[in-house]
DNA sequence: ACACTTACATACCAATTGGTATGTAAGTGC
DNA sequence: GCACTTACATACCAATTGGTATGTAAGTGT
């Protein structure tokens, strides 16, 4: 089975758009612009999408959903340290994200700080991503409890909750500061937290 | 010595400026907006700021600033117990700051997402103001070092780097999220961080 | 091979944008 | 009381915006 003409069409002016958003923000984002990069032109794109709004609905769905997770929640889903997968992560942020997302920021975090307020649609797409994360990394602490890694009178979904907002957070200082190496600083924070969450003898095991 | 009718309108223009833009966004916000509610005119705005780059400028170092100024790093600065203002403000967020914040984003945050790639004078400004703050928490962590609450080998430095990102990160979650109920519950995990900081005798006196 | 749909390209549009040029009335210094 | 500046208001402008109406060539089903 080939991928059919169309779909390669769609895909790239997804792709543009999603370049596209994360450079300018959504709103900022010209529709001639992504079409420029594609060298196609506006038919092309309103036969595919009805309005800006639903290009960056599928940019959300299918863009940058799709990166998170193939990044970092598969991996987690899917592995069978879930707890020391986190903390390595963590600790090697640097070389598990490209700079982009540091310099230009995390795409979902920039789409959410601008989008929520503004739009329903954008608000509901964008927590439905975020809802994901945390149910993850909330699945990663359960099993880390059942493991003996993790406390048991942890609130694992109260803490699931602060780990993504801490990252969303330590993404969005560095972003301002420009800097990757106060990310990675940051993020060794985090790490710290998430460690207090562990059974003492299981810290020994995880350096 | 009483005010001049040109700073009151001046000031007049920075609130709504703040306001508009706390709502759109800096580069969404419209000028013609920004007057409206005002009842003003072009002439008025472009007499007192040359551009609108410079009313944004504006806009963070004489509203957000101040904003955050007597909000919060003056309490925390003057403070005889730096630490427990700390927790405790942490601990009854919702009720210190106005729901606006949640809902809206925090106006720095915001900011900070949309502006730091893509301006560099706003970048560094917003940096100005979140070097304040995380110089505020660090001299509070340092001041709870000597008075015993604070480990000593705890890194002051980082530990403020950290508390302002996850700050900022919980703001923009519960952002997203469209939920004070979440960002009290997150802040209460950023809460629970900083008491992993302290010495085991002085946690018993906070609560 | 004919009817119909898909997949675009081209040309156009009203609305909005930040910004400017000009005008003017009210202070202000001397 | 005259010269000059301040503090605005009004009218205008080129550029850009998302979106649409129309045209057309290439499939596609029958």
């Amino acid at each position: 089975m080939q991928i059919k003409q169309p779909d390669i069409t769609r895909d790239k002016i997804l792709l543009s758009a999603f370049c596209e958003i994360h450079r300018q923000g959504f709103q900022a984002a010209s529709i001639a612009n992504i079409l420029q990069y594609t060298h196609l032109t506006k038919g092309a794109l309103y036969h595919h999408f009805p309005t800006k709004q639903a290009l960056g609905l599928a940019v959300i769905e299918e863009v940058i959903k799709v990166q998170f997770e193939a990044m970092f929640f598969k991996p987690l889903r899917e592995s069978e340290h879930p707890i020391k997968l986190l903390l390595d992560s963590i600790a090697n942020i640097n070389s598990k994200v490209p700079a982009d997302f540091i310099l230009l920021g995390c795409p979902l975090n920039n789409l959410m700080q601008e989008m929520s307020a503004l739009d329903e649609l954008f608000q509901l797409q964008l927590a439905g991503v975020l809802e994901i994360w945390k149910k993850t990394i909330e699945d990663a602490l359960l099993r880390g409890k059942k493991m003996g890694e993790i406390r048991a009178e942890i609130d694992h979904k109260s803490a699931a909750l602060f780990i993504v907002s801490a990252w969303e957070g330590c993404i969005g200082v560095a972003k301002n500061m420009q800097s990757p190496k106060a990310f990675e600083v940051c993020m060794m924070q985090l790490h710290g937290y998430i460690r207090s969450l562990m059974q003492e003898n299981a810290k020994k095991l995880q350096r």
